[in-house]
DNA sequence: CACGAGACCTGTTCGC
DNA sequence: TGCGAACAGGTCTCGT
């Protein structure tokens, strides 16, 4: 489930807790359990449970994609990839059959990183800037304006829609909102970076922050299995639209291959760059 | 530098 | 009903 908005949510319920689960903030580190080896990248098993132990947790954030969780004195980090999720949750509750690795906390609960594909990683690190170095600006900081990233698009000649979902162009892009972004400001997902004009830029930049804060309103999209609250989902203008009608033109919504990853665009209103025509 | 293919994984849905 | 294929919110590595 995670992009921005799906990351910046479990973040946000991870800090403030809900009605399900308590806040994780302040809590210590009783014990860690890891089920799968793989979903740790660093350190090893032994070491990792030896060093999180004893150690509080002081603050949450998000960063692109990864949840970033300040230890008293490492920072633990959580990418969730294509399936993972995180609680809060009882101690006492049976371990579900996709938890790959969880802490036990004082009084009694526990945090769950639940992961099906097992794409998903975590980091327990001394400085958080090792794992996050290679990423690009936050898409929704005041100081990106549309002047920088028309600029960051005339450096580079590549389709748009790949290079929304280059971490380390932007952060925290992915397949879904890469589409409805797109769809926004009219752009075709084929376009290249270096042929769009300064007001196609603009528009690009005013879809960015409008789609990607209309995803953290509704607190992200629930797909398919995993479902957390958000709503999102129903309000996708192009997203698994294949062959329904365009909100805005009534064209049917069209599917293609961009680079491995279904996309899906209004062929009318996302015209076809004659740069892209064979 | 930019792109496509394959790998890493499990689960669900689709088509015959 | 059964069974293989296609598909899924991501990223890395390799070859061209």
């Amino acid at each position: 489930m995670p992009e921005l908005p799906e990351v910046q949510t479990i973040a946000s319920i991870l800090r403030q807790g809900s009605r399900e689960q308590p806040s994780l903030l302040g809590k210590q580190v009783a014990g860690a359990r890891v089920l799968w080896e793989r979903s740790l990248a660093e350190p090893e098993p032994e070491e990792f449970a030896q060093r999180i132990v004893g150690q509080r947790v002081e603050e949450i954030t998000r960063r692109g994609k990864f949840i970033v969780i300040a230890l008293s004195k490492d920072y633990l980090l959580f990418h969730l990839r294509m399936s993972g999720d995180l609680m809060v949750e009882r101690e006492a509750a049976p371990l579900l059959p996709h938890h790959r690795l969880t802490l036990n906390l004082e009084g009694g609960w526990r945090l769950a990183f639940n992961d099906p594909r097992k794409f998903g990683r975590a980091w327990l690190v001394r400085d958080a800037q090792l794992v996050l170095s290679g990423l690009g600006p936050e898409p929704l900081d005041e100081r990106l304006t549309p002047i920088e990233l028309f600029d960051k698009l005339q450096k580079r000649r590549r389709r748009l829609k790949p290079l929304l979902m280059d971490q380390s162009f932007l952060a925290g892009i992915g397949n879904i909102y890469a589409d409805e972004i797109l769809h926004a400001a009219r752009l075709h997902p084929l376009r290249l970076s270096d042929s769009l004009t300064y007001a196609e830029a603009e528009r690009l930049w005013h879809s960015i922050r409008q789609v990607l804060n209309e995803g953290i309103q509704r607190n992200g999209a629930s797909i398919d299995w995993v479902y957390r609250g958000g709503g999102f989902q129903n309000y996708f203008r192009v997203y698994q639209r294949t062959g329904q009608p365009c909100y805005v033109c009534g064209a049917p919504v069209q599917r293609i291959i961009v680079a491995q990853r279904g996309t899906h665009l209004c062929p009318v209103c996302q015209p076809m760059p004659a740069e892209a025509v064979d």
